[in-house]
DNA sequence: GTGATTCATGCAAGCGCTTACATTTTTATC
DNA sequence: GATAAAAATGTAAGCGCTTGCATGAATCAC
């Protein structure tokens, strides 16, 4: 509830400097067209009564908030964080605010959050992977908000998008992991639905076991949701199951680190009894011990490059194809050939 | 740039149904004073259209938002996920979006991006730390949009705060520390200007020296911004320092969990030849081996509080005093006696 | 059936700002 | 110094919504 004594609106500026609102108004938006003479007076005038222009009034007027939204599954975790930092980086170089919301994972939420940004009037919006129900889609259009969508590629994608393939990476991972002759494999996945990301990177398993001719029966797979203590169970789970895996192959590096120190607490030593592999290449992966072969993710590129994208795309531009990003993988200390029985 | 087929007003939705804006502005707002039949014949237009209501406009016309927006240094590092993903859920029980934005520990960037929050309408504020420019405060209080103070407590504080008290709780840690034989102290401190929650942290530590009487001198403090490689920087300069501490004190977890990796880099172990210890007791804590040492923060009751207590003042309640939160010591693995000679 | 209430809806006045257009002032030109 | 062109400023019409007040319809008590 705002306070009674109402803050000063463009009328008081205008009153107190003795020109009109139109002039005024004109200051703050295109200062060039004022004489400086006027322009100092008006600008003193904004200083003592302690004008700030009103938002919606603004954004009613003139149809532009210079305001990005971006809605993220998580804060808890330092998945998005790298990017969303480079992206919030380029963004205020460009003079554009970010806003950012989370959705806990939840499609009930993130379409919440969709429209509360758009409602908002943010004029564009950073969308994480691209599975989701196709009439938010048709809404964000119909409302003409573009959105990006990051962290994920597929070429069948229809609207803009930035990110990388994330089956093809994780089959490039499984390729180092099947050359060091494991057989038996745990996959801790993150829920599959709903969430293309974690679908891809379990597809991407199958695909190379299948290229080398392998039975899937190889694979235990556990699905949870991502988050530390979740990798810690689902390891404890693996490892303590009927075909004991010699590796595991984590869908991120958060629930890599929990298989970690779930292997530790079981006193089984990694890579010497059991290998474990991540996803991200999160601060995390370099902290824990042993340190964690993952995939290395571009994070800042894939940020400023969305936020240069995005904003060509709020300022009128045609969509783009969506781009493909270079991941690499990064060998650390984690992953081992399958131990000698 | 939103697209030219524009997109449906209140008057398209009080059209195609048949009745007045009013009545229409009412099923949204207060549907219980619409008939259901008319009720139904609105809602199925706004359908149709779909419509969603212009919060600018809304904004103008009503001056509330239920719009919260959060104000924190950096998202890189899960600090304050934890808390703000509680308080988060707190807000959106009660009907209200959150809105994230960060600064970088940047004062200016955080100055923008309070006018930017209060300029799009946000009922209220939440801030971390109190430490800043007054004129901020003077201007919140001018806009009347009020701001609770998190992640930090101090008698002193004016306004309405929220949290722990840094300095105590690190005395707290820094007397364990001194109750296991170490003389010779390094620190590793975030940068102080502007920082409250690390200068206490720091003062803290003093206050422990103080309380028994020992000398300054026996502290070698580093400064360094907030972040993992800056601790492994640090304790690399510490170690290879002229008086090699028997222990570091790191105003984070993260910077601790950096100063770990930089032991194991030097070869050094910890906690037989130094011991090493944090702040918040973040995942990260449990996560590194050996597990850190640290002020256990209640993260999610701060976040559960603050959110309560934000919304009551932007309902209008009176501003409380500052609340107190509890912290406890989280003894871990880095933590050791002080190494014979 | 009548008058008094209550309920549902419509009317219209803003909310604070931008901007096309109109008007006035300044500057340039001869 | 008069005139035309350019620059500065003012006027006023919205932008899409909420809400106090007015009106008309439905309900009730007798």
């Amino acid at each position: 509830m705002r306070s009674s004594k109402t803050t000063p609106t463009l009328d008081d500026v205008a009153r107190k400097a003795g020109v009109s609102t139109a002039t005024v108004s004109r200051c703050l938006n295109t200062p060039e067209r004022v004489v400086m003479t006027t322009r100092t007076r008006v600008l003193k005038a904004v200083e003592t009564l302690g004008y700030t222009p009103n938002f919606g009034a603004r954004v009613m007027a003139a149809k532009r908030t210079f305001t990005i939204g971006a809605i993220i599954p998580t804060m808890e975790n330092a998945i998005f964080a790298r990017g969303l930092q480079a992206f919030q980086e380029e963004l205020h170089r460009r003079g554009y605010t970010l806003l950012v919301s989370s959705t806990a994972y939840d499609p009930k939420i993130e379409e919440e959050q969709i429209r509360a940004l758009v409602a908002r009037g943010a004029d564009g919006l950073l969308l994480i992977g691209y599975d989701r129900d196709p009439s938010l889609y048709r809404y964000l259009e119909r409302q003409g908000v573009p959105a990006l969508i990051a962290w994920a590629y597929a070429p069948e994608i229809a609207q803009s998008a930035i990110g990388f393939d994330n089956r093809a990476s994780m089959t490039l991972l499984a390729e180092e992991v099947l050359k060091r002759g494991h057989q038996k494999i745990g996959v801790i996945s993150g829920v599959v639905k709903g969430n293309d990301r974690a679908a891809n990177r379990l597809a991407g398993i199958e695909d190379a076991l299948q290229a080398h001719r392998m039975p899937l029966e190889m694979l235990t797979v556990i699905e949870t949701p991502y988050g530390f203590e979740n990798g810690e169970a689902a390891m404890r789970s693996l490892m303590e199951g009927e075909t004991k895996p010699t590796v595991v192959m984590c869908g991120n590096d958060v629930l890599a680190a929990g298989a970690l120190r779930g292997a530790k607490a079981l006193g089984i030593r990694v890579p010497q009894d059991v290998s474990v592999t991540g996803f991200d290449d999160i601060e995390l992966a370099r902290v824990v011990t042993p340190s964690l072969t993952t995939v290395h993710v571009p994070h800042r590129e894939m940020g400023t490059k969305a936020a240069t994208a995005l904003i060509a795309l709020v300022e009128g531009a045609e969509p783009d194809r969506p781009t493909l990003l270079q991941i690499s993988l990064q060998m650390r200390e984690s992953l081992g050939p399958v131990p000698k029985v």
